[in-house]
DNA sequence: TTAATTAGCGTACCTTGTACGTCAACATAG
DNA sequence: CTATGTTGACGTACAAGGTACGCTAATTAA
């Protein structure tokens, strides 16, 4: 025993750090929750929003618990990007931070509590200078989102439970940065069997009104058993 | 000063190790690197190539430094797989692990450095019980080599640099763990001109003799950065 | 000479993506 | 009260790419 104890006691320990990547989608705009620092250091930068992880918990034990704080919400969509351990990333001290990226819907946030924590809502053209890596963290979660999106049905975590096709394809449009063709986005989400079209209509952009859906999760697991792959 | 010093002094320190998941292809397995421990802690356990991160080193520093200490290899295909940080995942003390996979050819790494270390290349199913997560780590470091080598050129990484085509798609008949038709995928790949027909001929495996092939990386970028995405 | 094995080329078909035409429903302007 | 604009919704035609599969060539071993 020993051994062992001296085997872990000559290891170099780390300070280790989460960021958190929070997507949103509102007013048809990809959106990102970004932090306004209040306390030293680097007061009054901007920066993701993260925190040290605890020795009682897991690195993502420690990103729910951020988002929690930040956003009044568990159970939010939530996955590791990557692990940034520059020795020099954080100019404060040697920090090795794993990234997550989170999809919030943004009409189920707590607002205050957002506000409280200083953060807000920016698009991505509208992002400030942010502090150590944090912009190159931002970058490999859109290129991941992208990657993630065009295989698995998430985009579903950024809309309201009740949506319109064009609300689905502008989404789309967001995360691609390309416009997609009305019908065959249509034709080729309808096609895959995995919305139920509701009896709702939404009059808020059509004069016409555009019927509402909702994602059937179940009936998309059921049919991702049997081999089916979500593509869009 | 005082704020910024008392910031990062009050978090907690963790012990950060990195784990690799080693790939070889060989007598046309896919095959991993992996040793059985010679000392304590867990001696005579089997588990995945590993160490403790330094101060003075990245996580990717670390791994190729183990890397290159079990293989004598540099310039290694590596990526960063996942950190598994489970509170109790290491039963000797709480350790955070960095995996990454690495993709190796095994006619040119040190065999005899590599048995120093007390490691050997297993097929996938003759690995026996590994300590910690480390089975989990390589379920998940085999998802992921598929998802990479559907839609980035990295099976040529497991390669001899002069290659048939019978040997390409055996490898990827290994990754995939399903047959490819032959025809099919000749057409496919020899498509995509991104490999370089050579005069040579190998006859080992046939009694007609088949060509070798190269891999064209600066032809394969130069496609990649019009658009073209390779895909097999 | 023949059988067996792997290399290598070609064809036919079907699925899927893509481009694009068109009508329907409704609100608002004149 | 008609004209016009906007968004929703359905359909068609063509091209490209994947897939299944037939066939020949070269060589060695029996």
């Amino acid at each position: 025993m020993n051994l062992q104890q001296s085997f872990y006691a000559q290891a170099p320990r780390h300070l280790v750090a989460v960021d958190c990547i929070i997507f949103g989608f509102e007013d048809s705009r990809l959106k990102l929750l970004i932090m306004q620092r209040m306390v030293d250091p680097f007061q009054g930068s901007f920066s993701l929003v993260g925190g040290f992880v605890l020795e009682s918990e897991s690195t993502a034990d420690a990103a729910t618990r951020v988002l929690q704080q930040v956003s009044g919400l568990r159970n939010i969509f939530m996955d590791q990007l990557h692990c940034y351990s520059d020795v020099n990333r954080d100019s404060g001290s040697r920090v090795i931070s794993l990234a997550y990226y989170a999809l919030i819907r943004v009409e189920e946030h707590d607002r205050k509590l957002a506000i409280q924590h200083g953060t807000q809502w920016l698009a991505l053209d509208e992002i400030p200078e942010l502090i150590f890596d944090h912009r190159k963290m931002i970058e490999d979660a859109l290129f991941r989102l992208r990657d993630k999106a065009h295989f698995h049905p998430i985009g579903f975590e950024l809309l309201p439970e009740k949506f319109t096709l064009s609300q689905l394809r502008s989404l789309y449009e967001e995360i691609y940065q390309r416009v997609l063709d009305k019908r065959n986005f249509r034709k080729k989400i309808l096609a895959m069997n995995i919305l139920e079209k509701l009896e709702e209509k939404d009059k808020t952009t059509s004069k016409k009104g555009a019927h509402l859906y909702r994602f059937d999760k179940q009936k998309y697991e059921q049919l991702a058993q049997k081999g089916f792959v979500f593509e869009i």
